[in-house]
RNA sequence: GGGCUCGUAGCUCAGUGGAUAGAGCGCCGGACUACGAAUCCGUAGGUCGCAGGUUCAAAUCCUGCCGGGCCCA
């Protein structure tokens, strides 16, 4: 059997290779605005290439024209030229050169998704290129909310993401245990501890007031039966620490039942005590970027595009938030990341251009990406409810991940685009679960190891990738199939680079709808030994697809799905209600 | 007041300048004596917020306005 494609020759790029050289024969360059791509509609064929449009111009032709052209010199490389498999050239619409392969060419996939399992999709286009990726980084001073959890499910995919592409990633989480918030934090727990123990202690305006500030108030009373007769400051130093250590615990297990893990838990508190700022400060300084005024240090921002300069160290000798963050970053460079890309809440969107531009002082312009990803409004029967770490009230993340799973959890979050408002409806998202895409996908991935499990039960194995199987996959609906795992790599490859993993839960839907229609079109088991296994290899591929992308994702791939659920009962596991209010 | 961001089907949302703008849910109507019906097939549903501009081609890029969200002052 000749060998028609490469074991790495994706189909664009081919046809791309190919393209290229019939411009170049005919002195036409290669327009930058080119686009091949599969084409909306399968009638056009299965890529569409643009570039007689972009080139009748230059060639001084009507688009269509030179669209015939290029299509006979195209069709001058098909079967009977160097080995190429082109079955079908055609010129449409306005000038759009639509291309169809040979069946041996899809045919090819099967080896490739075979050979790879669950590396399918994988590529070295990141060269080894050091990433940092950092996200969640809530302040702690109360457990994780739903808000967090979507910049956790995007952070952890896009850091699959970017190793799957050859990057060699770092997560990151940083610990804002240093500043105002953790003072407050220290207060909150010392006035709970003191009203506790009976003191006449009035309740502060801005103190969190949650019920596990009076958790944690009550266990460090236990343990330090003396502490209110120690020096208040001391008696507050010692109810902070045990809250940010109690906090930062629950923090790691939320993420942990949620399937995220960062490799480093960077502390604020550590920076400071290392002078890291100071070498910061001493940095600008020496660069001219920054200067006093009025007794506070100030960062000369609007060398950068900010419209003014920001202060770094105030008056009172207190630093700014903004002067931990660019140490911060300063120290992430220094620790040789070529790339750092920060996930933040989209409240804080006023910040970016700054710490751009503060990232431009030091020396990296452009090295910092910042996702911003917007706040998730939580329904629970139609109604909002409210979020605020402060006044106690807020669905944290491990009450959603154990009422709707993580999985269902992670695939919502992980279908929109970050920069979008989510509508996440607990109630909505339980009773449809039925319907919930992630049980979609999950389900063609289960029903394909059913298959699987009865055929070996039958003594009927998938069949080697070879001329024999595919000779059994001809049709219409194989091909189809084959052609959606080809452009899976296609799709990894967008998604690390647009950094939107929405495109994989995009693609996998696609994918798991063909084949629930190629399953109910095709039996399988009962079509002969021959063609069973011919489509058992088919499925398989399928099936190592759809784990490769949800693996992505962080969403498991189940071989076998429990019981359907019942339509639940109202009541039925009520686990949200124990933290509102 | 300045800035960021989003306005796409009844709802939730896809759509990297390309062809007749898509999916899921919901509505309506169909399909199991065979591999899991958690499935499949079909019908209906749109001035892509509005108005200009750039382009052979605009939901997409630019400008202005309207509306939602957010940040700053």
């Amino acid at each position: 059997m000749q060998i028609f494609r490469g074991e790495s020759m994706k189909a664009k790029q081919y046809l791309e290779d190919i393209l290229r050289g019939v411009l170049n024969a005919r002195s036409l360059p290669w327009p930058d605005k080119a686009v091949i791509e599969p084409p909306r509609e399968r009638k056009f064929g299965d890529y569409s290439a643009n570039v007689a449009m972009l080139l009748a111009g230059a060639a001084k032709m009507k688009p269509r024209d030179l669209a015939e052209l290029l299509a006979a010199d195209l069709r001058g490389q098909g079967p009977d030229g160097a080995g190429v498999q082109f079955a079908k050239v055609e010129v449409a619409g306005p000038g759009f050169l639509n291309v169809t392969f040979a069946p041996g060419f899809w045919h090819g996939i099967l080896a490739d998704v075979t050979a790879q399992g669950a590396a399918y999709g994988a590529s070295d286009t990141g060269r080894g290129q050091k990433v940092q990726v950092e996200y969640v980084s809530a302040n702690p001073t109360g457990p994780l909310h739903i808000g967090h959890g979507r910049g956790a499910a995007l952070g952890d995919s896009l850091a699959r993401l970017l190793r799957k592409t050859g990057h060699a990633v770092s997560c990151e989480y940083y610990i804002n245990d240093a500043g105002r918030q953790m003072r407050i934090l220290g207060d909150s727990v010392w006035l709970r501890l003191r009203q506790l123990a009976g003191q006449d202690a009035p309740d502060l305006d801005d103190f969190y007031r949650g019920d596990y500030i009076k958790d944690i108030a009550a266990r460090v009373h236990l343990e330090n039966p003396g502490i209110l007769e120690l020096p208040e400051a001391q008696a507050i130093d010692i109810c902070f620490g045990e809250a940010v250590d109690e906090i930062l615990a629950g923090i790691k297990k939320d993420l942990a039942d949620f399937r995220v893990g960062h490799d480093v838990w960077f502390s604020e508190k550590s920076l400071v005590e290392a002078g890291k700022i100071d070498e910061t400060f001493a940095d600008l300084k020496s660069r001219g970027l920054s200067y006093e005024a009025g007794g506070a240090l100030w960062f000369w921002s609007t060398n950068f595009g900010d419209d003014m300069d920001r202060v770094l160290r105030k008056s009172s000798g207190e630093l700014t938030y903004f002067a931990s963050d660019i140490a911060y970053h300063h120290d992430k460079f220094k620790r040789g990341f070529d790339r750092v890309i920060d996930i933040w809440g989209a409240d804080h969107h006023g910040y970016v251009a700054r710490m751009q531009g503060a990232v431009e002082a030091l020396g990296r312009k452009g090295a910092l990406q910042v996702i911003l990803v917007q706040l998730v409004s939580l329904l629970k029967d139609g109604e909002q409810v409210a979020m605020s770490t402060r006044a106690g009230k807020f669905e944290t993340l491990s009450d959603v991940v154990a009422y709707v799973g993580a999985d269902a959890a992670r695939f919502l979050f992980l279908s929109r685009k970050s920069d979008s408002q989510l509508e996440f409806d607990l109630e909505l998202v339980r009773k449809k679960s039925m319907d919930n895409p992630v049980f979609y996908v999950q389900y063609a991935h289960a029903r394909i190891h059913s298959m699987l499990r009865k055929a070996a039960g039958a003594g009927i194995v998938p069949a080697a990738p070879g001329a024999a199987a595919y000779e059994h996959l001809a049709g219409a609906d194989d091909l189809e199939i084959c052609r959606m795992l080809e452009r899976f790599p296609d799709v990894v490859a967008q998604a690390t680079e647009l950094l939107a993993p929405h495109q994989v839960s995009a693609y996998l839907s696609e994918l798991a709808s063909a084949l629930h229609r190629y399953y109910t079109k095709h039996h399988v088991l009962s079509a002969g030994p021959q063609v069973a296994g011919a489509r058992l290899l088919l499925l398989s591929c399928v099936a190592a697809t759809l784990a490769a992308g949800l693996d992505l994702l962080g969403v498991s791939a189940p071989e076998r799905m429990d019981q359907a659920p019942e339509q639940p009962a109202d009541q039925a596991g009520d686990t949200t209600s124990g933290a509102a209010s």
